[in-house]
Formats: C-alpha cells, sequence, structure tokens
DNA sequence: AGGCAAATACTG
DNA sequence: CAGTAT
DNA sequence: GCCT
C-alpha cells in the first residue's frame, strides 16, 4: 500500500492558469480501507483558508498535497518539490469562462415590486392571551432591570467598569456602606454636581464616546435607583456623556431604557410613544455596551456604528428607526448603475414579474409557489429523471473501481439516522418536505422509516395545520428582526431540539385545549396560551402585533440573497421601502454585486424546484464533469436551507408517483471528488467544469468563487439554469470538491437535516470529538477561558468510515 | 441563570 | 473586521 | 421561548 505512483497527472487533470501544473508523485492508498479497521493518522487538514495565511502555512506539506495518501503513510518528506504549485495557483484567474461571468448589472425596470407593505398593524390593547413580551418591541411585562443587558456588561469590557463604578458611588457617597436609596432623578443630579471625583485613578477602559451626547437613562423604576440603575449612570458619564436627570426633549439626544414601555414614557413624562420626537432614538443599554465593545476604533466610525446599530438594540418597536433617518442622507438617488443590460439579461428578466403575489405577500405565495412548480414545465428534453435513473452515468469506472465506498458509507448514514430518531424518540425526517438523494449506486431498500411517503403523509393530514401555520408566521416575523432576543424566540419555535413546530407536525390528534397543547413536550405555557387563541378565535393577535412595517420590509429585503439583518433595517431606515426602492437607489444605497443578482432573480431564488428540475440539470452537469475526468466521483446532495421552513399543506393530488411526492428543492448542492486510487485526484476539475457549465448556459451567475480554484477543497455558489428551456429560472447551485478522503463526511454534513447535523456534532463534541465536513478529528484542546479558541487543532483524525461499525459514533 | 450548532468561507 | 451564507 |  507503500507504492508511489510517479506518473504525471492526467492531461485531463493538468491545467492550471499558467498553462503547465508541475506534476508530481502520488501515493496510493489502498487496502486498509477495505478492512474498515480503524485508521489513525496524523492530521491531514489543511490549514484554515486564510488568504493571508495561506502562503507560509505548513511548509513541508504543501497543502497541496492534501492528498491523503500521502500524508497517510508518512511518506511525504521524501517527496520532492511539493510545494511548487499550488500556492501559486492561488493568483488563479477568477473569471473561469472566457466570457465575462458576472453579469451585466441590473438595473431593470420593474421586476419583482414590493409592491405595498400592509398597513402597520396596530398593537393590541390588553395582553389577554397575547404576550406582549417582544424584543426590540421589548414590552416585558413588568420592567425588569434587563438581565441581559447585565450579562453583557459583566462579560465584555466591562469587569473593570463595573468595579470601578462601584467604587466611584461609594466615593461618591462618601461612605462605604450600602447607599440609601435615591431616586434615579437625584442620583444624576448627584452625578451631574459630584460628577466622579475621586475615582479617576483609573482610566476608563472605554474611550468616552459618547461624547456630546445628552443621554436620558431610565431603568424603569422612577422612584428608585437601582445598583445597575446607579452604576449605568455612572458609566454613561464616564463614557462622556451629558446625563440627563429629566427628559427634556430640546435638549436629549438619546433615550435608553430597560423600562417597559409604559414605565419609560411614566419616566419621560410622556403619554404616548408617539409623544416622543422622531429624531430621538430609544434604546436598550445593550446598545451601550455595544459601543463599550468597539471602544478600540476611532470616534467617528464607532459614532457610525452605533447610528447603524440603534434600531439593533431598540427598545420598542415603534421606535426602532428613530433617530436613524438622516443616517443616509436620501442623497442623489438614480445613481442609475446604467452599467446597461445586454439582451439576455432583458429576455430573462420580463419573466419574473408574474407573480406579484409572492412579491407584497411573500408568505403567501409561498404556497402556490409550490403548488404551482409542478414540473410541467420541464420539457421533455430533459433526459427524464427519476424514474429509471438515466444511464449511470457516474461511470462504471468509478463504482467499480471504488467498491469499498459503497456500504459502508451508506449504511453509515442510515444508520446514523435511525439511532438518532430511536436516539430522540420520535423518527427524524429531513426537516422539510425534502428527502436525501438516493445513492444510485446502492439503492437501500430499508429506508423506509424516513423517506418522504411517511413525511406526505403526514403533513398531508396533519389536524393541527392552522395552528402551525400561525406559529409559523410568527415565528418568520421573530426571525425577521434584529436583536438576539428575536433570534431565540425564533429558534425556539421549530429549530431547537424540541420545537413546538416541530412537535406539532408530529402530533397525531388535534389539539382542543390549552392543557392538551401545554402536555406536549415542547409546549410551554406561552404557546399553549398562543394555541388556545387560534383554537377559540382563529387568529393570533400576537402576529398582527408583531408584523410591523419594518419588519415586514425587512422580511422583504432579507429576502436578497447577500441581504441579512443589519443591512435590511440600515436600508430600511434609509428610506427604502420597496425592491424598487432598491432598484432607484432610495436613500442612496448601494447594492454589492452579490445583492444585484439577489435582487435581479429575487423570485428565481427565493423559490423552491421540484426536485426533478434539480435532478435535470445534475443530469446535465453529470456527463460533462465525467468528460472532464470519467473517474470523478460527483454526487448531487440533499439540501435544505434558507428559505426552507415552509409548513404547506399541499393538495394531495400533486403527489406525482415518480417525482417522489411533492418534494423540492431549495438549492442543488453536488459534491465532486475523486477517488485516488490510481494516483490523480480531481484538482483542476473545478475551474474547467465551471467554464464548460458557462458555456453551456447552464450557470448563469457566479455569487461567490472559492479563494483557490485549485485546491482539493473547495466550494463555488452560483445560480444555473435549464439550458434551452424558454424561460426556465435560476436555481441556486453549490459545487463542493472535497478529498476523496472526506467524502463520507461531507455527505453526511451537507446531507444531513439540522436536527441530525445537530445531534451528531453533539455527540461527537460530548466524546471530545469535532465533526465538520472535513471529518472527525479528535483531540480538539479548546481555551478554557475561551471555548471558542482552538489551542489545539487535533493531532488526530478519524475517518469515520474507516471504522467498524462498533466504532462509529453513531 | 444560562444555553440553545459550530465551523468555515467569501465579499467588501 | 462585519455581514452573510452554508 | 423552551428546557434544565
Amino acid at each position: 500500500m507503500d507504492q508511489h505512483i510517479s506518473e504525471p497527472l492526467s492531461p485531463i487533470l493538468d491545467f492550471s492558469p499558467q498553462g503547465k501544473r508541475p506534476s508530481r508523485p502520488i501515493t496510493v492508498e489502498q487496502g486498509p480501507q477495505l478492512q474498515l479497521v480503524p485508521v489513525v493518522h496524523t492530521a491531514i487538514d489543511k490549514p484554515p483558508k486564510k488568504k493571508s495565511f495561506r502562503p507560509q502555512a505548513i511548509p513541508q506539506i504543501g497543502q497541496a498535497f492534501a492528498s491523503e495518501s500521502l500524508i497517510e503513510d508518512g511518506s511525504f518528506s521524501e517527496i520532492p518539490g511539493l510545494k511548487t504549485d499550488v500556492q501559486k495557483t492561488k493568483t488563479k484567474t477568477r473569471a473561469v469562462s472566457s466570457e465575462p461571468m458576472r453579469p451585466k448589472t441590473v438595473k431593470l425596470g420593474k421586476a419583482g415590486t414590493v409592491s405595498d407593505v400592509p398597513e402597520t398593524a396596530s398593537p393590541v390593547g390588553e395582553s389577554s392571551v397575547i404576550d406582549l413580551s417582544s424584543s426590540p418591541s421589548s414590552r416585558e411585562g413588568t420592567p425588569p432591570p434587563a438581565k441581559k443587558a447585565r450579562k453583557q456588561i459583566d462579560s465584555s469590557t466591562v469587569d473593570k467598569g463595573k468595579q470601578r463604578v462601584k467604587t466611584a458611588v461609594t466615593a461618591a457617597k462618601g461612605k462605604k456602606e450600602k447607599p440609601k436609596p435615591v431616586t434615579p432623578f437625584e442620583f444624576a443630579e448627584q452625578l451631574k454636581t459630584m460628577g466622579l471625583a475621586g475615582k479617576t485613578q483609573r482610566r476608563v477602559s472605554s474611550a468616552p464616546f459618547l461624547e456630546g451626547y445628552n443621554v436620558f437613562y431610565t431603568g424603569g423604576d422612577r422612584t428608585y435607583a437601582s445598583e445597575t440603575t446607579r452604576n449605568r449612570m455612572e458609566i454613561l458619564v464616564r463614557l462622556g456623556c451629558n446625563l440627563s436627570s429629566k427628559f427634556d426633549q430640546e435638549v436629549v439626544t438619546h433615550i435608553i431604557t430597560e423600562g417597559s414601555a409604559g414605565a419609560t414614557l411614566q419616566a419621560l413624562g410622556m403619554k404616548r410613544m408617539g409623544d416622543i420626537p422622531e429624531h430621538i432614538p430609544t434604546v436598550k443599554w445593550s446598545w451601550v455596551t455595544l459601543g463599550m465593545g468597539s471602544s478600540h476604533m476611532p470616534k467617528e466610525d464607532l459614532d457610525e456604528k452605533l447610528r447603524n446599530h440603534l434600531f439593533n438594540h431598540g427598545a420598542f418597536s415603534d421606535r426602532l428607526t428613530a433617530g436613524m433617518k438622516s443616517v443616509i442622507p436620501p442623497s442623489k438617488k438614480g445613481k442609475n448603475k446604467s452599467k446597461s443590460m445586454n439582451e439576455e439579461d432583458i429576455s430573462h428578466i420580463s419573466d419574473f414579474t408574474q407573480d406579484k403575489t409572492r412579491i407584497s405577500n411573500p408568505r403567501n405565495a409561498e404556497s402556490h409557489t409550490i403548488v404551482h412548480s409542478s414540473p410541467k414545465e420541464i420539457p421533455a428534453i430533459l433526459p427524464s429523471p427519476s424514474i429509471t435513473p438515466p444511464r449511470r452515468l457516474i461511470s462504471e469506472a468509478t463504482s467499480s473501481r471504488v467498491l469499498l465506498d459503497q456500504d459502508p458509507l451508506a449504511e453509515f448514514y442510515e444508520r446514523a439516522k435511525v439511532s438518532l430518531a430511536e436516539d430522540k424518540g420520535f423518527l427524524s425526517a429531513p426537516s422539510d418536505n425534502e428527502e436525501i438523494f438516493p445513492v444510485e449506486e446502492h439503492p437501500k431498500p430499508k429506508k423506509s422509516r424516513w423517506t418522504c411517503d411517511v413525511k406526505d403523509k403526514e403533513i398531508a393530514t396533519c389536524p393541527n395545520q392552522d395552528i402551525i401555520d400561525k406559529l409559523s408566521e410568527l415565528m418568520e416575523l421573530h426571525k425577521a428582526k434584529p436583536g438576539q432576543e428575536d433570534h431565540w424566540r425564533a429558534f425556539a419555535y421549530s429549530k431547537g431540539v424540541t420545537t413546538p413546530i416541530r412537535a406539532l407536525k408530529h402530533h397525531p390528534t388535534r389539539i382542543k385545549t390549552y392543557e392538551e397543547a401545554r402536555s406536549i413536550r415542547a409546549v410551554g405555557d406561552k404557546t399553549a396560551r398562543k394555541i388556545a387563541e387560534i383554537l377559540e378565535t382563529g387568529d393570533l393577535r400576537r402576529i398582527g402585533y408583531e408584523r410591523t412595517e419594518d419588519v415586514q420590509v425587512a422580511q422583504i429585503l432579507q429576502g436578497i440573497y447577500g441581504v441579512g439583518r443589519t443591512t435590511a433595517y440600515k436600508w430600511y431606515s434609509a428610506g427604502c421601502r420597496t425592491l424598487d426602492d432598491l432598484r432607484n437607489g432610495v436613500g442612496g444605497v448601494k447594492l454589492s454585486s452579490v445583492q444585484e443578482i439577489g435582487l435581479q432573480f429575487y423570485d428565481d431564488i427565493n423559490e423552491r424546484m421540484p426536485r426533478s428540475e434539480a435532478e435535470a440539470i445534475f443530469n446535465l452537469i453529470k456527463p460533462i464533469a465525467l468528460s472532464i475526468d470519467p473517474n470523478l466521483f460527483i454526487q448531487i446532495m440533499g439540501s435544505f436551507r434558507r428559505h426552507d421552513n415552509r409548513y404547506v399543506s399541499l393538495p394531495t393530488s400533486l403527489t406525482l408517483p415518480n417525482i417522489r411526492g411533492k418534494s423540492s428543492c431549495g438549492d442543488i448542492d453536488i459534491l465532486i471528488t475523486r477517488p485516488v486510487d490510481d494516483g490523480k485526484t480531481h484538482i483542476g476539475v473545478l475551474p474547467r467544469l465551471l467554464e464548460a457549465l458557462h458555456s453551456a448556459g447552464i450557470l448563469t451567475e457566479d455569487l461567490a468563487i472559492p479563494d483557490d480554484l485549485y485546491d482539493l477543497e473547495a466550494t463555488y455558489r452560483g445560480l444555473c439554469r435549464l439550458p434551452d428551456v424558454l424561460n426556465s429560472k435560476r436555481r441556486r447551485i453549490d459545487f463542493l470538491t472535497v478529498p476523496w478522503k472526506a467524502r463520507g463526511a461531507a455527505l453526511l454534513y451537507y446531507t444531513g437535516d439540522d436536527i441530525f447535523n445537530r445531534a451528531m456534532r453533539y455527540k461527537a463534541g460530548a466524546m471530545g470529538y469535532s465533526l465538520n465536513q472535513r471529518g472527525l478529528h479528535a483531540g480538539i484542546v479548546r481555551d478554557p477561558q475561551d471555548r471558542r479558541v482552538k489551542i489545539n487543532e487535533g493531532e488526530l483524525e478519524l475517518c469515520i468510515f474507516f471504522l467498524r461499525p462498533s466504532e462509529q459514533l453513531l
């Protein structure tokens, strides 16, 4: 097994941009794996792909050699001239195809249009069943001195600051005992008059970035300044701001509150939120800590950052963008990137305007999106999908040569799935209505447990669908909002290990009462009350309450590939409300090139595609890839990505026999690797493939090109479409290349649903391993001070499919 | 009160 | 480095 | 927002 094959790479693989890649010897691995014996070897991991890092990384073992076998037999040291190439390929060309891969800018009249954002819903009167505690809209029923903020304080800059503050307080009072109760007003006055005299010894760790700000702070209690409040007031003063003891809208520039809406208004001496001048932002304490955490940057930058994050720390949803209006002056609009578009673009543009429903109401559109996307549009040109897997394109070559990859692999995740299901006490179907594409080479008969059949039925017949719909809707709103609280709130609905939505999907009977709902493991008091309300009224008022204009707009904007919460809110505060606003440069917003593409193909990208279309596209790609190198292992992976949590009931009639139900895919993930037993690798295939696919009209736009195309491990993201099909839509597509040995881990990693992955990692972690797309690693040592820091990358790698079943983790 | 997935890569 | 994506 |  230690044989070294010193033959040049096949010409096929030899095409560095510069023309030739030095040939180099490569050892072959074989044998060991056939015995399924655990193989332990030194790390083969490449160093992190840090551009800055790469050059000098791994002196001896040129990562080029990630060629596993090399390292595995420990003979790399003898291999001459290792370092050479690959490094330099870094300078590779970004554009793969002869023709420009970048699209010619967007700027089209009316494509998707966010027509009208529904009027802001009016807040509910009383709090009945509705739980009004939402974050930016933080209606904490009672004004608990935000422990959240407190926590942040403690953890960031802050330990110091805190201590300091304490001394300050005592000093100010001239005694060490507990200060006697004072009102916030009194305390602020005190600070003002006495200042921080005395404690100047220690300079503040944070720069006084609040200089020039006039801040009014309230912890929510007007009558008693808690320790927290006092501390914070001290900090505010230290940060250089002018602390106002009472609210004067002529003077105050920022309101910082941890109190409820009511308490805050009281402290301000106002009646309604609307009474607060629009130019005064009302934020939570976390906004201050954000600044403290960034005190290293120049005052100007920090100022901007603080402005940009006002919404992120807004205390009340109605005032999320207060004070931001001026940030991005609605400057010169119509800054048309009149780059102009070419004909091709125009033709595509015209056709994605149709479905405007989805635009004005993304959610709704969803349902019919799926319903309509029946495969009818897919002409017969395509190699007939699914049924009889179109000719085993995967080449006999591959399958015969790679006997070992058969069972171990397939069986592995088969087992993993089942094990997980048992583990969790429920059958885990892929988290959305997708199924992992079958591994063609070895269909497994016994995968009954988690096939989509089961799930289809469950979904179609779910007796609590209306509840799920409402909860999902609410979740989507939380998801679009900024801030941690909403994040976790949304997470709790469907992403956690045990969650209401997940549980409901599997609940066999119609829920009728609060108690019944409550009895479900993942359903807590809050959710149970919501369910009860839905049962009684058929509606959930909290939804209307959360669905404020900003959230709706944010939802729409975040639908653009490349736009997340921060950007969405930034644009919102710049005055953008619709996709057209973006196109028109309202507020002077600028889109990145990726965002331009995301905008141009907004509808396409957000739409799921029928599984058959994914297969059709893959079936076009595979032969092209194999023509570049017949020994490639190319495989489509199941995917479930971003916009996939749709819990839509579908007409069963759509369940076409050979399409495996109504299953659809959010994107196409293609894994490429190559057996190394003949001494060659897939290096170099990717760029050629990309070019070929561009030429074939399959790939249309690039979203992200790997830094190093000539890497054993690279990821490409882009858009593709069925060529020669009139008006075929753009679909998201990713190509992943991985070292041969990592294919198992990669397949697992990318095909598993979220729950599955989490469980795997959980187990791996518990056992002191780390699982990522590259493999299973042992010996990860983390900095005890900061779990995020890895001190030691781990010396060993166990390649999972070299393990005997009994040694596999799951 | 604290955790909830973690790791990695690309863009600007 | 922040933001986004997977 | 749920669980421990």
